[in-house]
DNA sequence: TATATTAATCGTAATATTGCAATGAACAAA
DNA sequence: TTTGTTCATTGCAATATTACGATTAATATA
């Protein structure tokens, strides 16, 4: 069916895999380490950075936009992008929570 | 296309969004967290503790463990199943440095 | 005004993912 | 041996994702 039957789970559930999906494709995991290695406020160079086309990038962009975890103002005839370090702090916090889980102190059994 | 054009990124990156993939669908999350929480070994209830037909979870287990993030041994007819922590550390490890990049220190442009 | 630049959007094609019914394989128990 | 239990696999349908050419919108510049 392809269609992800989310009310079947629990908010934090859901706000984990959504983080997870933000960056489950290297694009937009190669765009997001850019906007933190670059100290200027990046616009569209992304394009030549990663090799796809300029339509790809800005899709990826919009989904990363979508989730929060950028923003971008418009100057001139480009547009800036950086990390909305808010957003970005609140979904690493959630899914700390979860990576940071701890097993049960025992000897695996499988 | 939908066709992820992985040569084109590093192999970090590559790694960081295959493992975001692990846990980007809330039936795997919900699969970890259970895995975590339970202290006796795991076999099959998830079916019933996650509100999904058995193929279906099935076929989350099969990714999960694709990736390296559980084990299973057949125990009779059932199968148990848990974390492999080795490898969940790893995975704590590659996205940890990915998660806790610092901005420069600078007030943002945008 | 005309032209160039930048980036979003539209439309489309191809592949991936999600979900489940039906079936099969392995084993335990009657 | 037959039956029941548990879980994997197969096959299929529906939705989602990825990618890009073509176009559009907005602005800057000549």
């Amino acid at each position: 069916m392809g269609l992800t039957k989310s009310e079947k789970f629990t908010k934090e559930q859901n706000d984990i895999s959504t983080f997870a999906k933000a960056f489950a494709h290297p694009a937009r995991v190669a765009i997001l380490q850019h906007l933190f290695k670059i100290d200027t406020c990046f616009c569209g160079d992304l394009v030549n950075e990663i090799g796809l086309a300029q339509p790809t990038i800005s899709q990826h962009l919009k989904e990363l936009k979508q989730q929060g975890l950028i923003q971008g103002t418009i100057e001139g005839t480009s547009v800036c992008y950086c990390i909305n370090k808010e957003n970005w702090n609140a979904m690493k916090g959630t899914l700390s929570l979860f990576l940071d889980q701890d097993l049960p102190q025992k000897t695996n059994c499988c």
